[in-house]
DNA sequence: CTGTTAGCGCCTTCAT
DNA sequence: ATGAAGGCGCTAACAG
């Protein structure tokens, strides 16, 4: 029951000054402030001093909406992640926020919570909002959603993976190599009994490369991967701290486990701490996306650093450049890089 | 040099169907259209079948900005906040976001990087695009802001604090009760020697209350606190490792280290393992919002759980209560919760 | 319950 | 370089 709050709406809305009000106060027709505004050159320099006190004087800001239905540019970028709950994705959305920012777009931001189905609806959100262009996580989509990009005809860039198949701009980074990579670091310490912590695959490529490219190392090292040593779950800690507590708990428990992000990662190290199997000496484990959770354990996760700042900049880059014109390459591959710790080690005798 | 894809700025928009296409189609006036959209009950069973219909057939998605023009709500909420990049806030702005997309609201993301004049910038950038609400991050802003939110005119709420003068709606929790649970806690332990890490105060309410609540818990148990052992930093790991790292130096260092979140007090036990400074046998610390990154460390950090989540769902259903004309209260104090964990212990004798 | 009409605020021709 | 006029797509007010 706010008293002074509870009530009015949007009723209360002061009388907002319009471009009218600047012109009359200036001493212009409507035309000139709107060129002052956005062709400030085409404008006497004089009259121009004129409409920017009268605009200063009055606090006008230009009605977006009004703007947007005429020039049919909404100044808007639509951002869908699964979710900013998600660290990962909340830094690479702010760093697309920062570029957007600076070039005077704002951020509208979509979560989907890995349901593909609710990219479509929230989609049809932004597409109903005018955005000028979107900007998505991962490669895998609903046909409907790449139907209605195309129905809509802006620009708009996929993120956290290159498509192989280049039908789509998209720019992050190989998922499978990286995963390979963390692979490869225990296999070269001398493991052979792997176990796999890994998001579930459902409509996430992500996750999806990145086991396959564990199961490429492994292949490649001609060692087999007994598929009852992979769980696969929600991204958060207790689920992985549960998932690995299944896998110590096997006959023939895993000495390496690769783990498709560094939360699994954690997660799995939280179950070793509950049941004192040592990292390094009983059980090495890797992580994926080298963040700080990872980095502060002890012993110190072994991880991949992906290019999670870039791939937000590099996005809002693209959909810009092809904004207003410019030409830009539609595929980026950024690189990473194997981080090695404390928690990987040779195998025990 | 993508080739398809590096002209064609927004040119290439396919022609979208508009109500009048839906209204031809389905042998009606654009008025029923509309009202079918936002009145089905105002409208015959029979014609509302054949408007849907037709807006499935066409693909039809209303256009927001003459929406927006017209019914002047844009169905859109402005979210302010210092970054994204900071888990914290992150999660406060998922949560935000569930809440209101569930009502059919879109969340226009802005970020200030702890600068107030950028914050007004971004404001003006979220009137002119309409928003029917604003979600801000503090009780602390530049007078500008609050003299352009009343001209606006719209309902806004600050978040992450509940304003003690009752001026501006708000939904958080006691920040300087929380850092004083902590301190408390200490204190009790028989600590006499504190430190402070914190974030730098300038325009940050929250770091500055919290940094109260240390005192006060100090000066209430007769300790004297010496400004010579506090450090202030941006929030990362490196930043409160090397601030750490100063305190550690000091003829007497703290024998109890208040941090005003997490990420300090975990930078500091960083700079601790690096001197061998053992926790809690050498120093006790504690943190504030009791994430992860506390929570995993080895020993697992003291920590206040603060209503993260809470506070987005609130603000969230406390703008969209307003913006519907439901009475809501305008202020909301969340509960907070000291989490004692290995982090802490009496001090060295 | 449905159609007609007018106009939201701005930008963009077209004249001058 | 500036002004006058029309209309973007939709919804609100009013008739019928």
């Amino acid at each position: 029951m706010g008293a002074p709050f509870g009530r009015s709406p949007a009723s209360t809305a002061a009388v907002r000054s319009g471009a009218k009000d600047v012109a009359r106060l200036a001493g212009v027709s409507t035309a000139t402030v709107s060129r002052a505004l956005n062709f400030p050159g085409r404008v006497e320099p004089e009259t121009l001093a004129r409409v920017r006190q009268a605009i200063d004087q009055l606090g006008y800001v230009p009605h977006g909406a009004a703007r947007a239905l005429r020039s049919r540019r909404s100044q808007m970028v639509g951002a869908v992640v699964p979710s900013v709950d998600y660290a990962l994705y909340a830094r690479t959305t702010s760093a697309l926020q920062a570029v957007l920012d600076a070039k005077g777009y704002s951020l509208v931001l979509a979560e989907h919570h890995y349901d593909l189905a609710a990219e479509v609806r929230v989609t049809e959100q932004l597409v109903g909002h005018g955005v000028d262009a979107f900007v998505y996580v991962g490669l895998h989509h609903d046909p409907r959603l790449f139907a209605l990009l195309d129905d809509y005809g802006r620009p708009y860039v996929l993120t956290w993976g290159v498509d192989p198949m280049r039908r789509h701009p998209s720019v992050g980074f190989d998922n499978r190599a990286a995963a390979y990579a963390a692979t490869r670091h225990m296999i070269d310490l001398g493991h052979r009994r792997f176990g796999l912590l890994s998001a579930v695959t459902t409509d996430n490529d992500r996750a999806i490369e990145r086991g396959l490219g564990m199961r490429a190392a492994l292949a490649q090292a001609g060692i087999a991967f007994d598929e009852s040593r992979a769980r696969y779950g929600p991204i958060d800690l207790a689920a992985s701290r549960a998932m690995m507590h299944e896998l110590l708990a096997l006959d023939a428990p895993p000495t390496a486990v690769v783990s498709t992000n560094d939360v699994f990662a954690v997660g799995g190290m939280l179950a070793c701490r509950d049941r004192g199997v040592r990292i390094p000496d009983d059980l090495s484990i890797t992580g994926i996306d080298n963040t700080d959770l990872g980095a502060t354990q002890t012993p110190a996760l072994t991880s991949v650093r992906t290019p999670i700042v870039d791939i937000g900049r590099a996005a809002g880059e693209q959909v810009i450049a092809r904004l207003v014109g410019r030409p830009h390459a539609a595929f980026e591959s950024l690189p990473f890089e194997l981080v090695v710790r404390g928690s990987t080690a040779p195998p025990p005798a």
